[in-house]
DNA sequence: TTCGTCTTCCTAATCTCATTAGGTAAATCC
DNA sequence: GGATTTACCTAATGAGATTAGGAAGACGAA
């Protein structure tokens, strides 16, 4: 090969797990859904083509940001909901995805990239049910209410970011903060009084 | 122009509307994600130059479908909520969101569409909210508890319905159905016990 | 009817991005 | 130190977005 001069070719040293963590730091910074092989490469210092040798095309790309995303995410959680109950797990929870959707908004959308079947079950998103599950045992509920809860808090808490990182809240009052704090109360009261009829 | 033999041109008679109502069909069939200039061209019997005609770029045109899905809700829940009030309101509101994001999967994408603030503001998006708080007048909230409740309304109706359609809920049992349900009875229990503590 | 204008649609060209094929040289293993 | 592996490159292809410029249908006015 011709680098002109003298000029020793350096590797960059990249492997399929450094290219996926450079993604997911290029994601939060320009958004998930502009993370290209090309912009990546570049990020990299690399050529484009050279990607495909860590990475099968851009689909797989994000998938695997995707993944990456859910599992620090769960780790976070797992972390701040340790050694809490009730309303402290709740809200330790809660925040742990708001905090992260805030600071790393192109890791959040990852997180919500649809995956296919057979990677959504080896995915952390099995362990964040886990732990939505494991913070409702702080509050008095059987199976199927459980379940409906869980499923519950999951919406409440990627509606509301979701909403939240669109902008969905900035143009009015008050302020998005307070909402939250006030949601996480109520939501603390409803599983208390979570309705057994039927 | 030679089009080969005697060949008269048939004009397809494109609008801007007619091309953007025909991107909301492809999209629920497609994926609002896979709705480009070159796709809809086909479905309009047209190249794809031509649309540009109609539409000012693939972003214009996924902004116009976005604008037509809130539309299009808005109205359906404008209807569907009439004359009802109190839970009944509720129900009403939170089904006709389920019911079009399972009709309509690429329009509810496309709802969710990150508009710019000056589109937001003139768009449906506006006339959501305003339903959902006429719905909270069979409750009785007071400012700013009543739009933390708009709020988790739409956090949860966002957050249940965008999980179910990328099959969060799908491996497990049970169905969705059931948890959506008795969500709904958990909320109407939570706006009567709206905490104001504070 | 015929003229003029407006608008729809086309061809052609350009640019960017994803992806594959095939080769070179650095790193690694024996 | 030689062979293998692998990180990286150049080159080519193909698809999608977008623009420029032109032809021909539609439609109103004379």
């Amino acid at each position: 090969m011709d680098y002109g001069m003298v000029a020793t070719m350096v590797r960059a040293g990249l492997t399929t797990d450094r290219v996926v963590r450079l993604g997911a730091e290029l994601a939060d910074e320009i958004g998930f859904e502009h993370v290209t092989p090309t912009e990546l490469a570049k990020r990299c210092g690399v050529k484009t083509a050279s990607l495909y040798s860590h990475v099968k095309n851009a689909h797989e790309l994000k998938t695997e940001i995707a993944l990456l995303a859910l599992a620090e995410l769960a780790d976070l959680a797992a972390t701040a909901v340790a050694g809490l109950a009730g309303k402290d797990a709740l809200v330790a929870l809660a925040n742990v995805h708001r905090d992260y959707a805030l600071e790393h908004p192109g890791r959040f959308t990852a997180a919500r990239f649809r995956l296919t079947p057979d990677k959504a079950v080896t995915s952390a998103g099995v362990r964040h049910a886990e732990l939505t599950r494991a913070i409702l045992r702080g509050y008095d509920l059987a199976e199927p209410h459980q379940t409906h809860a869980v499923r519950l808090l999951g919406s409440v808490f990627s509606g509301f970011v979701g909403l939240e990182a669109a902008g969905g809240f900035s143009h009015s009052t008050p302020g998005s903060q307070e909402s939250w704090a006030e949601i996480l109360d109520a939501l603390d009261v409803l599983l208390r009084a979570w309705p057994r009829t039927k």
